[in-house]
DNA sequence: AATGAATGACCGACGGTCGGTCATTTGTTT
DNA sequence: AAACAAATGACCGACCGTCGGTCATTCATT
């Protein structure tokens, strides 16, 4: 035959050594010459492997928020309260283990272009994730049930829980803040209404 | 000596001229020539009321947006519960008296360019509507307290109720579906925690 | 009333940028 | 040397924003 590259990993090559790049530039100053430059390929290259521009960034996000997810899974196994795993759960801020200020930028730029295209790969992506995250909440806040720690009519939040963490993230991003804080407080009062006193 | 013109109304003409165009080809696909076209003018005159497509797009949103807040503080005099007040304060996906779709679509637009935009007047913009309607939750949750409706602890909730609703905004809009159930359900949770028996 | 100078409104051809394509070259296997 | 995968950068066209020039109106002067 010829030369056989194992397409896959190549793909995902391209697209993780052009992380710190889109951290950098963020999606619209992001030049397809320079992803070709910094991977190392021509520009034509770049088109053998993915779709467009947004199919590399996708690649890119993809790949760091998997990783994410797998890190949440690992570190689930550590007992804590009920209160405390939900916090975890959310803290793309600033974990103890982990920086996440990086998966935070990205997540930006995902959202960003996710809402400037039309329902396709990049919707039905975030409806997973967030699909895994609400199932990982919901099973928290039966945990935290059967435990005694919160009430029953606790599950009625999970939907608010979800959305609201969204939001905060979105005031963060506008506003160029981190709201770590708020969230914790928000998550505060909330558990003072929903324990079990 | 010349002609002169409104230079304020001009701009805000052609700006409001292409309100649906905007609603129908989202930012990105929103061409110039297509702006001009639609305004009646040359595409250079685009560029003598306006710094660059941004700036059009920018100006339709606020004319909406003020034109939406102006409608809360009409409306809002009306008496009802602090519940009600509640759900009419965010009540962008479906109200009674006038649909807000148009609305929702815009901002949806507003908030994808604003997240690729560094710090600037967007930002600026969309802090001070942020700001307008937490004060006006501020007042509506003081009433409640004052009128027995709610619980003291009620105001620990305002940036949760705020960044809730924002929440579900990005969920409707990823996924392409209306929150405003969703949100009418937390709203119902968190009301029968936070209210007088 | 007629003239023409001054000025601002208006315009579209053009330059530059950048995403995406494709004809060609390079290198490997058989 | 044939056959074919892989790589590439010159090229294309879409589109943004600029700029030099035109046109319409107003006003000063006669």
């Amino acid at each position: 035959m010829a030369i056989i590259v194992n397409k896959e990993e190549k793909r995902r090559n391209i697209a993780l050594s052009c992380t710190e790049l889109l951290l950098d530039k963020g999606y619209s100053q992001l030049r397809v010459s320079e992803i070709a430059k910094t991977a190392g390929v021509g520009k034509g290259t770049v088109y053998d492997y993915f779709k467009n521009k947004e199919d590399v960034v996708f690649e890119i996000i993809r790949n760091l928020i998997n990783e994410h997810q797998e890190d949440l899974k690992v570190h689930f196994k550590k007992n804590r309260t009920c209160k405390q795993k939900v916090l975890h759960l959310f803290d793309f801020y600033l974990c103890e283990h982990k920086d996440y200020s990086k998966h935070l930028i990205v997540y930006k730029e995902f959202m960003s272009v996710t809402l400037t295209t039309p329902a396709g790969d990049m919707h039905a992506f975030n409806h997973e994730c967030t699909n895994f995250i609400r199932e990982t909440l919901v099973d928290i806040i039966e945990d935290g049930i059967r435990s005694g720690e919160i009430r029953e009519e606790s599950l009625n939040f999970v939907d608010g829980i979800m959305c609201a963490e969204r939001g905060f993230m979105l005031k963060g991003w506008t506003e160029n803040i981190n709201c770590r804080n708020e969230f914790k407080q928000y998550i505060d009062a909330l558990f003072a209404l929903i324990g079990n006193k």
